[in-house]
DNA sequence: AAGTAAATTGACAGCGCTGTCAGCACGGCT
DNA sequence: AGCCGTGCTGACAGCGCTGTCAATTTACTT
């Protein structure tokens, strides 16, 4: 049995190609009996329309573009996962591009690929949410995106992010409440800014409480288990050390985590910890690690959402998605022992 | 600057559409001073052949289609790269399609995005290489693809893997060297065969050594790391308890050091343990993880490249690349202390 | 030098769909 | 009765490219 075209449709629907097209396009102004006579043509003759002859007719890929520079395998997963969710159900197929942040040429390398019509849209991942020159680039285009996570600019365009620093807040209450006086933190990579923008959170907590700051147990990381573990290092090493750390994601939570075990230290009795992001590592480490888990498919799936009523037309007149975190208590904190 | 059409190029360059055309899809039989013309037109207007054009024309989508059923993030992300490789040097996009192992309906999802020319070919990762009814279902369709570490039926189609066993078998020659004699074995899920056979590699050093096989010794496991806590618990709890654990693959090994510490036993004094994969987590943990690596990233990369040249009409007569894994030692084994 | 084979090029007809626009039927209006 | 607006449908012309095949040029043979 070849492939059925639409012209196959058409005529055992006994109907002209275009009101098929209507149909498999669900516009409107067609009479719901030749709507019904033409579903069951497409039915019978297990009907799919071409990609590749509505792009070309239409010119528009049906194709969304997912960029990100990966930050961590779980996350990109997910993301993936939940683009490919609203994907599925608009119809679109979704094109996977990895990419360097830094890479001077970014911009352009991202431009060819819209301007040659393979993607109708973008859904930008962090940090790439905050590379001036992408967004600036892309809006100059007329290119249609979406955002996860911005931390600027965000009239720009539609985005969907979190209450982030609300929840570093609260994480950093949390380990206050425990008695906790000394909290180290180690800061997100300046180029993620929306990591390293939770800093504000264990700022705004500490500044509500009576104690004083102390610039020196604020250290800066790079979002990698390396870095998580120097920065250990580095505040273990003190002389006051802090009783409590919290790092601005779990990769560098579970390298504070293996410093602590190499310098003999029991956690949680004697260093709490804290991460950011619940990615798995989360719960297979020793201590399970108290973190902030982030509802990262619901994310890229409500931005895929986005980005399609954007294509569809359906002015989204810059709407922002505000999605919950939320803090999951696990074995790596507790209330601070009295040394 | 509107965009540049094969029309436009011809003109400025003075010759036949089709001239270009051959020119772009590098075909053989282009004067060498008409290629140059040609592509100087082609860089002065920035042409890029329009995706949806070629397809259309030459009925191939120029997407290759990577089915796997998420394993874990870590190994899907290097399959993705990998292929995601060989794509770009190719002039292919990827089409990425989770799906579901065990759902019924598997190969006719399968075969639809197929029949639709959304791919032109597809990469089967494990456990979908061992799916006997999706594999015959594209055999029969005569749909090109290649699997990554298939266990059966390996002249279906052209495969790459590894020597896992082999390297299941020198991790357990290393834990006996290491004086161990009641080694626990954590099995893989049955369903995943590439893993559940790894076993075999146990079996095998064991048959070499004097030491008599212990069934009681072996658990099955499912692959997660949950599943590997409980088999853990099950091994450690037994009165004559094994010195070492081989898990078949991290995320069960993960879940043993966990068991074991939460056992209050310390590693690798009282208690040896192995993985499998060289998962991010195997040196996130404490200790870090003895462990198989296996270049997931070149496999993938490697099966796009068999398959695209398949797609070039290369006959690639069932082709097989094997690649090596390699013994990660880190802190997680050592002598078995004398109890 | 003529003849044949091989290399090189172009004309043209679609690939399967959508956008445009015109046509027709019908209901409600004056 | 005649007019207009709206709803519904179809004819047709491409979208930008590649496959086919024939035409032309060049290379090689005897």
């Amino acid at each position: 049995m070849a492939k059925a075209t639409i012209d196959d449709v058409a005529a055992l629907a006994g109907v002209s190609m275009k009101t098929v097209s209507r149909v498999v396009n669900k516009e409107p102004n067609v009479r719901a009996s030749t709507r019904e006579k033409v579903q069951a043509a497409i039915a019978q003759l297990e009907y799919r329309p071409s990609q590749s002859a509505r792009s070309l007719a239409a010119n528009r890929s049906y194709v969304l573009g997912l960029l990100y520079d990966n930050p961590s395998a779980s996350y990109v997963i997910d993301v993936q996962e939940g683009a490919l969710q609203t994907c599925r159900r608009a119809g679109y197929d979704l094109l996977i591009h990895p990419c360097r942040h830094n890479e001077p040429e970014l911009a352009d390398e991202v431009l060819a690929l819209v301007r040659h019509s393979r993607v109708d849209g973008l859904i930008l991942t962090p940090p790439l949410s905050d590379i001036t020159q992408l967004v600036d680039g892309l809006v100059e285009a007329g290119v249609p995106f979406v955002r996860l996570s911005p931390t600027e600019n965000k009239q720009a365009c539609p985005y969907v992010q979190t209450n982030d620093q609300e929840a570093a807040y609260d994480m950093t209450c949390r380990l206050l409440e425990l008695g906790h006086e000394r909290i180290g933190f180690i800061a997100g990579h300046p180029d993620h800014r929306a990591v390293a923008e939770r800093y504000q959170g264990y700022l705004a907590a500490l500044k509500e409480s009576r104690i004083k700051f102390d610039k020196t147990l604020v250290v800066q990381g790079y979002n990698s288990f390396d870095s998580g573990r120097e920065c250990a290092a580095q505040l273990l090493g003190m002389n006051d050390r802090p009783t409590a750390i919290f790092a601005s994601n779990d990769d560098m939570a579970a390298g504070v985590i293996i410093e602590a075990h190499h310098r003999g230290l029991v956690m949680p009795a004697e260093l709490s910890v804290a991460g950011f992001d619940d990615t798995p590592v989360a719960h297979q480490i020793y201590p399970s690690l108290t973190t902030v888990s982030q509802p990262i498919t619901e994310m890229a799936s409500k931005a895929a959402e986005l980005l399609v009523k954007q294509l569809q037309g359906k002015a989204v007149q810059m709407p922002a998605a505000i999605m919950s975190c939320r803090v999951i208590v696990r074995d790596s904190t507790g209330i601070k022992t009295i040394v």
